[in-house]
DNA sequence: CCCCGGCTGTGCACTTTGGAACACCTGGCG
DNA sequence: CGCCAGGTGTTCCAAAGTGCACAGCCGGGG
């Protein structure tokens, strides 16, 4: 194989890796339980399609989302640092379609295929960014700031020519989950923000990022 | 090598590649500074001997502490994901001694070392889980639990004999960062502890963790 | 021996947050 | 057509947390 050329994982398939490992496809509903808290872990998965919404529970029943992850994602990955019991539940949040490969055959593939093992700790590495910068964003910002930022984050670039990103369709109890914080604040927050130009619609609402920015920047 | 043994990393010294690769070894002063905020981000640390603390401070001077780290450990591997600079900064809380690896050269030593990448691999998802641990945390507990818990971590276990662990000193100030609240609210709970016998001594104090850990399991 | 800086002990006013309660809308279904 | 379920809009109070101020303690250096 042509390993010399520069860029080599400019283009990288890990599914056919996966596939020739024999790693077995599943499909889940929209809302099933992927995993539960306390589940033996003893597998990786890889999210062919679809959303996964990685989340912990508490003793006392509130529920914290840790993650939501889009396609070409690996989840369940604690296992491979010795973790026995899943500390979190991975729920589908629409569709999904996963690879699951067993702990230790990720292990041997992360070990034969370099690009494998590239893209993972890569994939990794982003994730760990992430939730650190969820810690910080727990640590220094009111709610309101959190929302904003969640906001921003769930919106996605609809076309070229429409400006008011689009967040697709979510309650205000899973944002509140999102954010950290109950739905009573989370409705008076986007309320301010409807006031105030920064969103519109109800259900699936459009987002001003330019102007909703401006909540992040303000002292307090 | 023999790496058809079933246990090859029973006892596995990373620091003898790092050399190999030409990993420059540096020192710093307790205190000093391994890089700041806005740094390049370039190459990645291996921590040698002594303790870093990874620490982000927002916008308006409040500093939240991210991570611990101790002998063993790696850090600044968020340019392996692409990272340009540094998000967080790294500190000596004593006499710490670290490798330095250029990233490029990193990324090769993951390649081309199966128990390098193993390695690297297992300690950045042992990361990722305290990170994950340390945001569910702080969404799901009072300030009060976080201290106890941040001590219980802190404590060290000291020979086999002495019962009560002892937190080798460290001001009010660092586990009120560490916990993500304010000085006062440390040092009152730090007193209500004292009261009820859980912890005692000013300075390093040691820790009755058997009775510390009621506090985590009252209901609030 | 005194002063100083750094850490600790404490009180207090002000803010943010949680949690719960209640009315309202809207779409699906019998 | 009327009911029900699930999400939404709104309000309120007590609990938790922040910020600040000030006093005390303690060890080291002039």
């Amino acid at each position: 194989m042509p390993r010399a050329s520069r860029k080599p994982r400019a283009r990288f398939n890990p599914q056919t890796y996966l596939d020739a490992v024999g790693g077995a496809a599943r499909s889940y509903p929209s809302g099933a339980t992927i995993y539960s808290q306390g589940d033996l872990a003893d597998r990786v998965f890889y999210l062919r399609s679809g959303h996964v919404k990685l989340a912990v529970v508490s003793s006392r029943g509130k529920e914290a989302i840790v993650g939501m992850l889009g396609p070409g994602e690996f989840f369940g990955e604690g296992c491979l640092a010795g973790q026995r019991q899943r500390i979190g539940m991975a729920i589908a949040r629409d569709r999904v379609s996963v690879t699951v490969i067993p702990r230790r055959t990720m292990q041997r593939l992360l070990r034969e295929q370099h690009e494998m093992s590239d893209l993972f700790i890569s994939k990794i590495l982003t994730r760990n960014i992430r939730v650190e910068e969820d810690l910080v964003d727990l640590l220094f910002n009111s709610s309101e700031k959190r929302l904003a930022r969640a906001l921003l984050r769930l919106a996605v670039y609809q076309g070229a020519d429409a400006p008011p990103m689009v967040v697709p369709a979510i309650s205000q109890e899973t944002l509140a989950e999102i954010v950290g914080t109950t739905r009573s604040r989370v409705n008076v927050f986007l309320q301010r923000f409807r006031q105030l130009g920064f969103i519109e619609g109800r259900t699936t609402l459009r987002v001003n990022a330019s102007l909703l920015s401006v909540v992040l920047a303000d002292p307090m």
